[in-house]
RNA sequence: GCGCCGGUCGGAUAGUGGCUAUUCCAGGGGACUGUAAAUCCCCGGUCUUUAUGACAUCGUUGGUUCGAGUCCAACCCGGCGCA
């Protein structure tokens, strides 16, 4: 069954070091989540995935109803078995893709991290955007009950609801899953981001109320069932934990009264959603983390980088999950313990050191930097698997010391001396 | 020697009289934070005050025209054919 178990906490602060416990496996907190949408980390195999370090992988739920269909994956025998991982595992809800299928589609610098402070990027109708003379018509638009959305595959609408998002999550069959939320844009007016804020507090509920329902039907069916396997017990019953999401944008009055109404809910969990301005998200997380109950688990929804994860540890969160690592991986981009690196720069094709001086990745252990060079600019497959398992790696055992040195009371000491070899001068 | 065809960025291409010479690849750089992402964006003739700037440029040189990569002539180079 689930349960979370805090060992030691910073101080004077909010961080804690801790273990959940999954039907899949214990995850040491904090941890770093892999990021696999489709039910795969891209180009890595699980056995790769474990040697990183990486603990758990999240899944996404819009993506997986849409191809192959949740009903799919359930046949095959759920999503553990269709990936062939054996550790826990976690679905987001889809409400992400509320965001960025919706008010984030088309308008460059609104992300996760949103980077330009352009009134303009607000679009009078939020759900259309302008390119040249021609309006698009964002592919997912919202109302009270939930949201429409068309396939980016293949133009197809389809209607989510919390209610709807819990069934394919239920039929996923992931251990940790969360609410259906909206995430919306920090250019987002008060107004409308308190509209918005209501709308994910009374899908939390729905989504909440419902995933009870589910469980408490299919306990009755393995009840009704138990006698007929004799080696079955009634442990043996697969319950997923559900965590609520807190959004409340930029706003402290907002973010406050969302952690208090999420934290109030019976969740085993909490996410910690929005989309931020660099110097926003610190701020937030600690509003939230102040007031979510200590007891139970937080995660630091798409977040990220270097900077962003020393604190959100430090503000109290346990989990977090970033495409960021294996997004730009693939791309070129290399962590590396004195910054990134862009792997295409012509200064690396002749470099015959590793990816990270001393790294310990299988990776950095076989390969130089001129020859994972020329596997991208010949376009190989295996420039991305390698680049990836580094990243992975390089955040994991970032994380890793994060744990260590919460525990031994180094923390402060630890994040300032590795940031400053990191950012340098840029900090 | 004659005839035909062709010469546009490092490579490949589009353009057959109209003002900003197209696209792809290669090259250089950038972006990426609950993945529409092995994607996307920028640069790529010269000069300068780096711009909605000036001046160039489609083998070379002339010509026709208000205007030529585009039409005409000669020449140069390449391919094919015939001697």
């Amino acid at each position: 069954m689930f349960n979370f178990t805090i060992h030691k906490e910073l101080p004077n602060g909010l961080g804690r070091v801790g273990t959940i416990h999954t039907p899949h496996g214990d995850i040491q907190t904090p941890a770093f989540v892999a990021v696999g949408t489709k039910g795969t980390v891209k180009s890595l195999t699980p056995e790769q995935i474990i040697e990183t370090g990486v603990q758990t992988i999240i899944a996404n739920t819009y993506h997986l109803y849409l191809e192959p269909g949740d009903e799919k994956i359930k046949n095959m025998g759920g999503l553990h078995k269709a990936m062939n991982w054996k550790g826990p595992l976690m679905t987001d809800s889809g409400g992400f893709q509320v965001f960025s299928l919706g008010v984030a589609y088309g308008k460059n610098g609104v992300s996760k991290i949103s980077h330009k402070k352009n009134e303009e990027l607000l679009l009078p109708a939020r759900n259309e955007f302008v390119e040249g003379s021609m309006t698009y018509k964002a592919p997912a638009t919202i109302d009270p009950n939930g949201v429409m959305f068309r396939s980016h595959s293949d133009g197809s609408a389809h209607y989510f609801t919390p209610e709807k998002s819990i069934d394919i999550q239920h039929n996923l069959g992931a251990d940790i899953i969360f609410a259906f939320d909206e995430c919306t844009s920090p250019l987002e007016p008060l107004h409308y981001q308190k509209e918005a804020l209501e709308r994910t507090h009374r899908w939390a509920k729905r989504s909440l109320e419902h995933h009870k329902e589910l469980i408490s039907r299919s306990e009755e069916n393995f009840l009704r069932d138990l006698g007929k396997n004799p080696q079955t017990t009634q442990k043996d019953f697969f319950k997923p934990a559900l965590f609520g999401i807190v959004q409340g944008g930029r706003s402290e009055k907002l973010r406050k009264e969302s952690a208090e109404y999420i934290g109030s809910l019976d969740f085993d969990g909490f996410g910690i959603g929005g989309s931020f301005e660099k110097e926003d998200m610190d701020k937030a997380v600690e509003w939230c983390n102040s007031i979510l109950p200590k007891e139970k688990p937080r995660h630091l929804l798409g977040i990220g980088e270097p900077l962003d994860l020393f604190n959100a540890v430090e503000k109290g969160c346990d989990l977090f999950d970033c495409v960021s690592p294996t997004r730009i991986a693939r791309n070129g981009g290399v962590y590396t313990k004195n910054g990134r690196i862009n792997l295409l720069n012509e200064q690396f094709r002749n470099d015959s050191k590793s990816l990270d001086g001393d790294c310990g990745c299988y990776t950095c252990k076989n390969y130089s930097k001129s020859y994972i060079a020329h596997l991208f600019r010949a376009k190989e497959i295996l420039a991305y698997t390698l680049t990836s398992i580094h990243n992975l790696y390089f955040i994991t055992h970032m994380v890793d010391g994060m744990r260590e040195t919460i525990q031994t009371g180094d923390f402060m000491a630890y994040k300032k001396d590795f940031l400053s070899r990191y950012y340098k001068d840029n900090l």
